[in-house]
DNA sequence: CGCCAAGTTGAGAGCCATCAAATAGCGTGG
DNA sequence: CCACGCTATTTGATGGCTCTCAACTTGGCG
């Protein structure tokens, strides 16, 4: 498969502008230690200590956690231009699993490779703070969406998020992009079995909100489905204005 | 009410130990800008831009976010020792509120602040990194609850959360702690509603997993409602191994 | 052609929501 | 001291969303 190195600058940039220098270093980090890995294979696995930061360039990926009696439950979905935990060599281990969804490449980035590429532009701290925010604000979406939406809503929700995440790396084609997720994994990641997730899609087929079939998804009226689903994107902060000055670069260095 | 200025110090000590001067700094982002909250009175609200740190040093306070629709969930219970998004700055505004529930006290603590005391003790950083890893687990985990556990089994997981994180920061008396939530409140955080949280209390009373009352809560046999709740505490990350030496302490300054 | 995974359908049950009203707790004011 | 009013808690009855169990269909692939 090819493999895409600039899906993090193009996610990236939708936080802030950057220069040819800084998007060099990306593409250097995106060119680190490739890894291949097959679908429903563990990326890294609960208990194991986190000493690698992960970039899918790839494929799809999940965050998830399975409890002692074997429920299951996806946390985040992980797309390409994602990363996984910047720093998370602080804690001794991993409290939750990541896998692949489809064949996945990721970069097997050292935490010190970003810290030199930080140290070199400050302004790029910036922007990983960005994208761990946004991760942490997905997450809290999440709760939301299980706590609050009904099924209907809150598969929309997830329809409506992963197409915008997708579109904001410039995976989407017009109205439909890849959709790799069978029924069962939405399931898992919306707290609804697979049964209901096949009977709530029915519905949102029938409203005419979405087409899926053959592994991709159309959303041939996006407002609408946003409407039904009570999305608002806020939470994703993208497109955010292009921010330029380092007036605060001093902070970048240090808690950044 | 008296504050507490100590609490974020015993809340990172569960992490790493603290010298005397690394604790004076500490103390001191405790001395800022003090700021008092009125009960149900909202501390930041969704839309405003974050331009402060908030260390809460008295009460309980909780994130949420409003459907709009009405609909409300409760994202996240902050407590004495916790700190709000740590450069949450790089945001334009915020995608959720947060609202005290008790009288609480803040610190209000400007980024600079943080730099300069990371900018001297380099060991900071990694202390709040931890900070900030253990609060995402704990969005992750409540994505876990609500999806995957029965009311019962997520309003026992709640109580030992709150119980385990409040013991961190010496705010527990034996099997007892304060606990200001109302019912409702619970709902909110679970995604239940207050009534069935009214039935599902009495269950977990009727099994005699909890005694509460009067605004205190006993736990009489924490295993017990551990086992009873599907409780494993790993994701908060408490008593690491107390891991010395600046070894990377230049990938702190840079990414950290 | 046969196998296996994914998707679909049906029937029935159960957990939790909804609606409504009663009770309890508690500070305030008469 | 008791009445009052508010909020929080509790209880009852009913309904529905979603789960469970089970079987069937479809589709991809060797």
């Amino acid at each position: 498969m090819p493999m895409d190195k600039d899906a993090l600058i193009r996610r990236i940039r939708c936080f802030t502008s950057l220069s040819t220098e800084e998007e060099q270093v990306l593409r250097q980090l995106a060119g680190e230690r490739q890894r291949n890995i097959g679908p429903r294979e563990d990326i890294i696995r609960e208990g194991d200590p986190p000493h690698l930061v992960y970039l899918v360039l790839n494929g799809w990926a999940c965050r998830y956690k399975t409890l002692e009696d074997g429920r299951r439950q996806i946390l985040a979905f992980l797309l390409p231009g994602d990363l996984c935990d910047i720093n998370n060599n602080v804690l001794q281990e991993m409290d939750h699993s990541i896998g692949a969804i489809t064949p996945v490449t990721v970069a097997q980035i050292g935490h010190e490779r970003i810290a030199d590429a930080v140290a070199a532009f400050p302004r790029l701290s910036r922007a990983l703070w960005w994208h761990t925010l946004t991760s942490i604000a997905i997450q809290r979406e999440w709760t939301v969406n299980i706590g609050q939406r009904s099924a209907f809503e809150r598969i929309g929700h997830l329809l409506c998020e992963l197409f915008a995440r997708l579109e904001a790396v410039g995976l989407t084609r017009g109205t439909q992009c890849d959709f790799p997720l069978i029924q069962t994994e939405i399931a898992g990641a919306t707290g609804l079995t697979p049964v209901h997730v096949n009977r709530t899609l029915q519905e949102l087929r029938g409203e005419g909100l979405i087409v899926l079939g053959n592994r991709v998804l159309d959303i041939p009226d996006m407002p609408r489905l946003q409407a039904a689903s009570l999305f608002v994107a806020d939470y994703l902060h993208l497109n955010c204005e292009i921010r330029g000055g380092d007036d605060d670069a001093a902070s970048f260095r240090s808690v950044a």
